[in-house]
This record gives structure tokens, C-alpha cells and sequence, in this order.
DNA sequence: AGCGTAGTACGATGGTTCTCGTATTAGCTA
DNA sequence: TAGCTAATACGAGAACCATCGTACTACGCT
């Protein structure tokens, strides 16, 4: 038996506002953050219908899971991923509520609804 | 007599998420919002005591202006910088706030007190 | 074992950004 | 006019980033 695969996160404390602001700085990422925080939470990465490759998509998730803006948690052959909304709120207060009401709900995201 | 010299801004309803969170996204950045932020409205750019050259500094303010973060007017030889809050709060409540205050003050910005 | 699915690793490419130094412009003042 | 100050323009270098395709790993299912 190998040991399970497991994913690195920052903590709380160590979350850092250089970092966050730039992984929520690019569209496509914000786009999965909306989308997290309009209650597709524990959704596998695939499930997000971004309009990029697949490795492309891995990098966007990569940069949010290292900002310490979603977790990210293996459950068979997928990722869930989920916001860290507790953690974010917890360090820059306020922050995350104000982009995702900046941002219009993600249209057309889940080409067969939940 | 010349026509004086004009700065662009965007107007309130073009202000772009993505322009702003990357605009923010720079600690030189972020750390001159945060002074004028602070009470240090109308300095000019050479009163914020910025650790990168001159040129450099030109730059970081002009991203800030064309992203629609602050507001530049020439005074004299001087360009004045102002932050634009209400422009800002209008488009994007809660964003500025919260990140200035995430930021900690400034320590050291200003060699001789005003 | 074999197959399919979800995601990663790696290398490459093209674009953007941060940084600088030097030369230059605009306005003020002596 | 000449000199000073504040800021810009321009070009260059280095670093970073988003994107992709291909090859690969890990897990579950048949």
C-alpha cells in the first residue's frame, strides 16, 4: 500500500495578500472562484467547463490552491475543490464578498445543471 | 501658449476588474494606495519615498491611473495623486476598503514629517 | 489485466511586466 | 536666459506568466 497522494496548502497565517490578489487578478481564475462561491462547492476541476486546455486548467487550480484561496482534496481519480472562504475572511476580511459581488454569475459554467 | 498637459483616466463605468486587482496585485503598488489611503492625498509622486528609480516609479503610477485607482494632475512642474474612493466603492463596493485594510501603515514613507 | 477517467509533469512559446539608465520635456525661479 | 525640479519617453534586459501538446501517473471499474 503507498502512502495517499496529498496536496500542499498554506495556512491561514500564512496566507499572503501579494499572492492572493494576483491569483484573483486573471479571469479564468475568478471565474472558479464565483463559481465556488455561487454553491458548486466540491466540484471536481473538470466539472468547471473552463475555456482552456487541461494542463492549462491544472495551473489555474495549482496557483489558487498555493494562494491558499481554495482547497483542493483527492477523492478517487478527482479533486474536489472548495474556497476557503473561513480563512480568507479570517486575513484580509471583507476581500473575497467584494469580488465575488463584483463579478456577474458565471453564465453557461454547468452545460448540464446540477 | 501651449495647451496643458492632460492625463487619461477611465471613466467610472470602465473600470475593469482585472485592471484593478493586478494594479493592486504589486506591493509598490499597494503600498502607495495605502499611503494616500492614509491621509496623504495630493503628494506628489516624488513624496512617497518609493525604494525603486524614478522611471520605475513613473511606471507604477500610470498603471494605477490607467487602471482607474488613482487620479493624476499636474500642479506646477508636480503631479498631484488622489485615490478614487467613491469611484472605486461605486463599481466595486468593499474592495478598496478591504485591502487597505489587510495592508499594515506604512512605516518610514515619509522622510520629514508634513 | 485492461481500459477509461481525472489530473500532473515537462518543455516550449509568445506575451507581459518590472526594472533600470539615459536622454528629454515642462514648469518654476533666480 | 540659465538652472533646477518633477516627471516622461525610450530602449533594453531579465523574469514571470498563460497557454499549449504530449507523455505520464493514479485510481476505479469491468
Amino acid at each position: 500500500m503507498t502512502s495517499p497522494r496529498t496536496l500542499e496548502h498554506p495556512e491561514t497565517g500564512e496566507l499572503n495578500l501579494d499572492a492572493v490578489l494576483a491569483a484573483l487578478a486573471d479571469p479564468i481564475r475568478r471565474r472558479i472562484v464565483v463559481q465556488l462561491a455561487h454553491g458548486h462547492q466540491d466540484q471536481a476541476c473538470i466539472g468547471f467547463n473552463l475555456p482552456v486546455s487541461r494542463s492549462t486548467s491544472t495551473h489555474h487550480f495549482r496557483v489558487l490552491r498555493q494562494a491558499g484561496v481554495i482547497e483542493q482534496r483527492y477523492r478517487g481519480t478527482a479533486i474536489l475543490n472548495s474556497l476557503r472562504t473561513a480563512c480568507l475572511d479570517e486575513r484580509f476580511p471583507g476581500l473575497l464578498s467584494a469580488i465575488v459581488a463584483a463579478e456577474p454569475p458565471v453564465d453557461g459554467a454547468l452545460p448540464h445543471p446540477v
